[in-house]
RNA sequence: GCUCUGGUGGUGUAGUCCGGCCAAUCAUAUCACCCUCUCACGGUGAUGACCUGGGUUCAAAUCCCAGCCGGAGCACCA
């Protein structure tokens, strides 16, 4: 209770009225397509709550519009899976699309307090009475005709946009959003779901929402601004039936920089629609699977979400603080391996060592890891070598191949020096990457930018898929396959490669 | 138009309720330097913010007023 214990410093505020082992939240995600990475805020901070205080994380589905916000049925375990990598696991989950007669019932007990009643104008003149404090004639129906009518909706007999099923606030609220609003409407479009296919009758948000957050127990509600006024629409519904009402916190929105791509659902899944993506796990799509393809472990989104606090100001989230976050977690792990990139800008040249005034060695033997030597060695066999056309030093000059030894550029060939480590720490010679001309492994490596093709080392063969390794002064990359098989996308692997590596970041 | 809501360095955040210890915290970023056979990791240092204008006060990021700028709702979307 007392903040006084140790100085660890919640970077999330105290939740208001929270107890100790009775903290319910709930994310009620739409099933409409995979997470992008602003969903992660919710998980995130709800599960950091939950550990917090003991506290229990519903996942509900909040599907109740099978037309406009149409589910797709894959999205719902695709969500879960998401959740499940960012660390987090629903201890209950539900569908609000398996609940219908349970919103069917509460709406009955509804009219019976007199609190809702059935209604047959149009969108544009109740609007327009709404907007005027008027109310409209079916408001003063008697009970039984509203119960009549309801029934009739439920059984299907109107038609979308023939009739809904208001609820009685105050129609002089002096906040015109506050109006009586829907809890119920036609659709005629059935629900994807096969359990759910034949209702046509279907609960609102603020209808749907505000009886499960009772119903299940919710103690803590946070949402978007964007539902600023649904805690005010849906007391009127919890004071009619005598229920206490959650407390409730709001953010505003997540942007993300660092993506050309808006963080949208429907944006995103036209993107990849239109060929532009080549999935949602494209490196340039801002997703959850996306980031996870690039080796950021779902840890550190978490981290970067909660630094994000509960402000309800709009907010951008830096991807440089994930991958601040994601460094410090992978850094330990990830073996070096060379990349040479070969770009359109910056192409891969190829040249042969050759003895200078020492003989040249027949491979070079960089550690797998500068702070962790008994790993041991990669073998680089030398010879003819391939480095970054931007790497090499004025001709004549000298620079040094990493792990392998000095050499001087001669315009045609690479020339091996005798020379010791002392002229790269005296800061005369650089240190660049390269990789065999023969027997590397040509790469695709994916990123951010765009597709960039390049040649590996062979040792990185000894990785694993799903590994993350940095490629020396490039950066961190996740191991996506060896071999990759060829797709017909314009980005992506064309079959001609030996590796495909997703990059994750410096 | 009506109704909510917010404005602290490039980004995020602490502090704002109960004015002083705030010449403003921490993280990230950027730049130096150190370390280093990586532009990684680690270390040191620097850069950089209280939306504006009034008012109250001995004292204001904190309170009051006005203005400016932003976000949201006023859907038979979620």
């Amino acid at each position: 209770m007392e903040a006084e214990d140790e100085g660890d410093e919640h970077v999330l505020p105290d939740l208001p009225n929270a107890e100790e082992g009775a903290v319910v939240m709930r994310a009620a995600p739409n099933p409409n397509g995979p997470w992008h990475m602003g969903h992660a805020r919710m998980p995130a901070v709800i599960g950091t709550y939950k550990q917090r205080y003991d506290g229990e994380f519903v996942c509900r589905f909040d599907d109740t519009d099978p037309e406009t916000k149409r589910p797709d049925l894959d999205a719902y375990d695709a969500i879960l899976e998401d959740i499940d990598y960012l660390g987090f696991e629903a201890d209950r989950v539900l569908k609000a699309s398996d609940r219908l007669e349970t919103y069917y019932d509460h709406a009955r007990e509804l009219i019976d307090l007199g609190g809702a009643y059935t209604c047959s104008c149009s969108g544009d003149d109740f609007s327009e009475l709404k907007n005027a404090a008027e109310a409209c004639p079916h408001r003063e129906k008697d009970a039984e005709t509203v119960h009549e009518e309801f029934e009739a909706m439920i059984a299907g007999e109107y038609d979308a946009g023939e009739m809904v099923l208001r609820v009685r606030t105050d129609i002089e609220h002096k906040n015109p959003a506050l109006r009586d609003w829907v809890a119920f409407r036609m659709i005629d479009t059935p629900h994807p779901r096969e359990e759910a296919s034949d209702y046509r009758c279907w609960p609102m948000l603020d209808f749907q929402s505000g009886v499960d957050d009772h119903l299940t127990g919710v103690t803590h509600i946070i949402r978007g601004i964007d539902l600023q006024d649904s805690a005010k629409r849906q007391r009127f519904v919890y004071d009619y039936f005598g229920w206490e009402y959650p407390e409730v916190l709001h953010w505003g929105h997540v942007q993300v920089d660092e993506y050309d791509v808006k963080l949208s659902t429907s944006t995103i899944k036209a993107l990849i629609e239109a060929g532009d993506l080549t999935g949602w796990d494209d490196p340039r799509a801002p997703t959850i699977r996306s980031v996870r393809r690039r080796g950021i472990r779902g840890e550190a989104i978490v981290e970067s979400m909660i630094e994000l606090g509960l402000s309800t100001s709009d907010v951008d989230l830096a991807m440089s603080s994930v991958y601040a976050n994601n460094r410090d977690i992978v850094d330990d792990a990830a073996d070096r391996y060379f990349l040479v990139r070969d770009r359109d800008d910056d192409p891969a040249v190829e040249l042969d060592v050759v003895d200078g005034d020492a003989p040249a060695p027949a491979a070079g033997h960089p550690p797998l890891h500068p702070d962790y030597p008994d790993r041991g060695d990669r073998e680089v066999p030398a010879g003819r070598v391939v480095v970054e056309s931007s790497d090499l030093p004025p001709e004549g000059e000298r620079v040094w191949l990493k792990g392998y030894g000095p050499v001087r550029y001669d315009g045609d060939e690479l020339a091996f020096l005798d020379a010791d480590i002392d002229v790269v720490r005296d800061g005369d010679v650089d240190v660049i990457h390269w990789a065999p001309a023969g027997g590397s492994r040509e790469t695709l490596l994916r990123t951010i930018e765009g597709d960039v093709r390049g040649y590996a080392e062979p040792a990185v063969a000894n990785a694993a898929v799903d590994d993350v390794v940095q490629f020396e002064r490039v950066g961190f990359a996740r191991i996506d396959s060896f071999d990759p098989a060829a797709t017909d996308e314009a980005d992506g692997p064309d079959g001609s490669e030996d590796l495909l590596a997703y990059y994750a970041h410096p």
